[in-house]
DNA sequence: AGTGAAATCACCCAAAAGTATGAGTGATAT
DNA sequence: ATATCACTCATACTTTTGGGTGATTTCACT
């Protein structure tokens, strides 16, 4: 996800761009004047070379920002099967994974005393909170496990192995 | 992550292209021959203009494909993981536990189901019958394993052995 | 002192789940 | 044949669950 490239590209505006404007240049100085004493004066010349400088360099300011402007960025999620095995009884509530999913100690507590077939209601009561926190945590709880229902929760909390 | 602006530009090309440009020839040759008439010659006037063409038309051309173009898209690839568990494909019920329960196959295929999470309505669409029938067999299910909720049926369910 | 996360709770609304009751069907056993 | 049972479905009703919003407090960290 690291995207340092600004850097990169003020080193090559500083460096390089004046160095290529100047090829240019002179590339375009020689041409005229070899044009000039090579051949008979041209009808409108000037106007021809100004068109080609025209075109020349409209072409080089369309690839030079094409060249060097960074990409704007897509993000593609690709699901990386993670494997775990059946969870012993006297399971540990496992801290790394409560914490990289950013479910809270109260939090947990409901997801684990729903598994156990509790009703909200009982929940509150076992917890002494109300009702009302209890159903607050537990869709702050659904939406950190991306589940729908507390049967997926459950379901889902077990194979995380976020209960026993 | 719709980019469907192809048609649009196209357009813009078609269209403006050719007339920003003619206004600019203009402008620049007016300028030249403004320049030419009203002031002395100026020694490499020629290379002045040139160099003045050159910065306008590099600008132009810097200015149009950043207005015109779609942006360069650079993939960033997010892993997102996803818990399964190896589960054993051809578990077998407790076959004395459902007889002795008195559980019917369909009430265990429900119970099994909502042990998987899936609503009643969901389950009703798997086993193509009605959401009245789930509930039915939800009812009985839960009369005969003793419980009041689903999510105590599948508590007790998996502890007897009834489910994986 | 101010910011932020966690926990608490309320209110309202909608959806899902669960209960009760009745009823029709087909298969099977008595 | 008829009684039983699993399965199906319906209607009506209640309870539970879940979503959304917003308020308050506490506590840690800055």
């Amino acid at each position: 996800m690291k995207i340092a490239k600004s850097d990169h590209i003020k080193t090559i505006f500083k460096n390089k761009l004046p160095l290529l404007y100047g090829i240019a240049l002179a590339a375009i100085l020689f041409l005229i004047k070899w044009l000039e004493y090579q051949f008979v004066i041209i009808d409108h010349a000037l106007e021809i070379y100004i068109g080609a400088i025209a075109l020349i360099f409209t072409a080089l300011g369309i690839w030079l920002p094409l060249k060097l402007s960074k990409p704007k960025l897509q993000t593609v999620v690709i699901e990386k099967e993670v494997y775990l095995q059946k969870q012993d009884p006297d399971y540990v509530p496992d801290e790394q994974q409560l914490l990289k999913m950013g479910i809270s100690r109260r939090e947990w507590e409901v997801l684990s005393l729903m598994s156990q077939g509790l009703s909200n209601q009982e929940i509150a009561n076992q917890l002494y909170v109300s009702l009302n926190t209890v159903k607050t945590h537990g869709s702050n709880l659904f939406l950190k496990l991306e589940v729908k229902r507390r049967t997926q929760a459950i379901e889902k909390g077990k194979r995380m192995g976020l209960i026993g």
